[in-house]
RNA sequence: GGGUAGAUUCCGGAGCGGUCAAACGGGGCAGACUGUAAAUCUGCUGGCUACGCCUUCGAAGGUUCGAAUCCUUCUCUGCCCA
């Protein structure tokens, strides 16, 4: 086992903030494993790059001999986190979440050692609780105290709604480091707020008070909001390894030096040529989430996109019953569980998106002959390979 | 409870009886350029086998030859006062 110092050297690399290291420090020598706590809330089924970066984070604390403590916030979900909010999110029924968090789990533990990792449901104990519980909960913190928080401040400066529960929810998320006796709670930067009000009940509770331990919030494809999936700007961890890679290699070279030292610890080679460099981010990341050899099988893919005939596609069969053009498209695009209106296809095919190995076809109403192993190239990521 | 302002297409936000599928900005998409990146420039951005037709402007009714625009009721929200 390593040392207290030297496991603080490794726990605290990559982090946004702690608070503090010292007191990381004094718990890591009292030689017991730290309970790390995570809570995801099972508000969207998909985990992403962004999510990523504190699961590996608490992979290692595994990985250092501690437990991992996955919160699945079953009961949190419902009320929505406000975090980043402009405007209340929509609450979802207990079926989604329920579902949502099997697959979440599932996701989870591509990164996590399963053996090693508690998972709770928060319901277990807030759905237990009577109204009078929640008021005593609720006399633990102060209005102020709340309001202290940025998006609530800025809401309110703005004359936009606040709802009453969505002021709850940091209450509730710091309940949960008090019923899982944390040491240690990880999260984004954006957590920060949370967190500490789990410290703060903590300490009213007379436990020591947990290690706040703030992760970077990864940027999305577009490097400027925040990843996300409602913004349309992430990259699933379970998509395929092509889809994967591509997206990656869609990424500004800005961006990529953030990639490569959030995602794989890496720093990026100033001397080296930023499109190799973006190739290996690329081929790494689809490595940790598919195989090496997937990794090789994207990485040649797209070395030899002008060489048609040796890209591995999928596979599309025309219609038979439309022979226009549009119509063509359209069920290319939906083979590819991508419906697109047909105006949006007519709108393709007229700004010239739609090429047939390599021939740009530009009328909506052409009847173009296909044969098999043609590719037909759809928009800037997709491409299909006529079949029979 | 009283007063007052408002709800418009993905978002913000014009429009205040016909010329409105609805200005403008953002976002998104496509093309050119490039390192099949970014930046930049240009175009597109409700639906429809489409020079036309159909459905939209919180909801439901009504006035009118004609309504996003006027009236009524309802739902929701902000602000001020209590």
């Amino acid at each position: 086992m390593k040392s207290p110092a030297e496991q603080l050297e490794i726990l605290t690399r990559g982090t946004a903030k702690v608070l503090s290291d010292t007191e990381l420090l004094k718990k890591l020598e009292k030689g017991k494993p730290l309970r790390a706590k995570l809570g995801v809330d099972p508000t969207s089924p998909d985990l992403h790059l962004g999510h990523s970066v504190v699961l590996e984070k608490l992979r290692q604390f595994q990985e250092l001999g501690h437990q991992a403590v996955l919160i699945i916030g079953d009961f949190t979900a419902q009320i929505g986190d406000p975090t980043g909010r402009s405007t209340a999110r929509p609450p979802l029924t207990r079926e989604e979440i329920l579902a949502n968090a099997a697959t979440y789990q599932e996701q989870a533990f591509r990164i996590l050692d399963q053996e090693k990792t508690e998972i709770v449901y928060n319901g277990k104990w807030f759905n237990e609780m009577t109204f009078s519980d929640v008021i005593q909960l609720n006399a633990k913190v102060t209005m102020q105290q709340m309001l202290q928080r940025e998006d609530f401040k800025n809401r309110i400066a703005k004359d936009q709604e606040v709802r009453l529960h969505e002021i709850q929810y940091p209450i509730v998320q710091g309940w949960d480091s008090v019923e899982v006796r944390a040491d240690v709670e990880l999260g984004g930067t954006d957590q920060l707020f949370n967190i500490l009000v789990g410290r703060d009940l903590q300490k009213t509770m007379g436990m020591e008070p947990q290690v706040v331990m703030c992760l970077p919030i990864l940027e999305g494809l577009d490097g400027v909001q925040k990843m996300s999936k409602s913004l349309n700007n992430y990259v699933g961890i379970t998509e395929p390894a092509g889809e994967m890679f591509g997206k990656i290699m869609s990424i500004s070279d800005e961006l990529m030096a953030r990639y490569a030292i959030l995602l794989i610890g890496e720093e990026v080679d100033p001397a080296a040529h930023p499109l190799e460099e973006k190739k290996s981010l690329a081929a790494k990341i689809v490595a940790r989430y598919h195989s090496e050899e997937a990794a090789e099988q994207a990485l040649a893919n797209w070395n030899n996109r002008g060489k048609l005939d040796e890209v591995e596609l999928p596979e599309f069969v025309p219609p038979t019953d439309r022979k226009d053009l549009i119509g063509i498209v359209q069920a290319a695009f939906d083979s590819l569980a991508e419906p697109k209106s047909g105006s949006d296809v007519r709108r393709l095919i007229q700004q010239g998106s739609i090429q047939l190995d390599g021939e740009k076809l530009a009328d909506p109403k052409s009847e173009p002959e296909l044969s098999v192993g043609q590719v037909l190239k759809l928009n800037k990521k997709r491409s299909v390979r006529i079949a029979g």
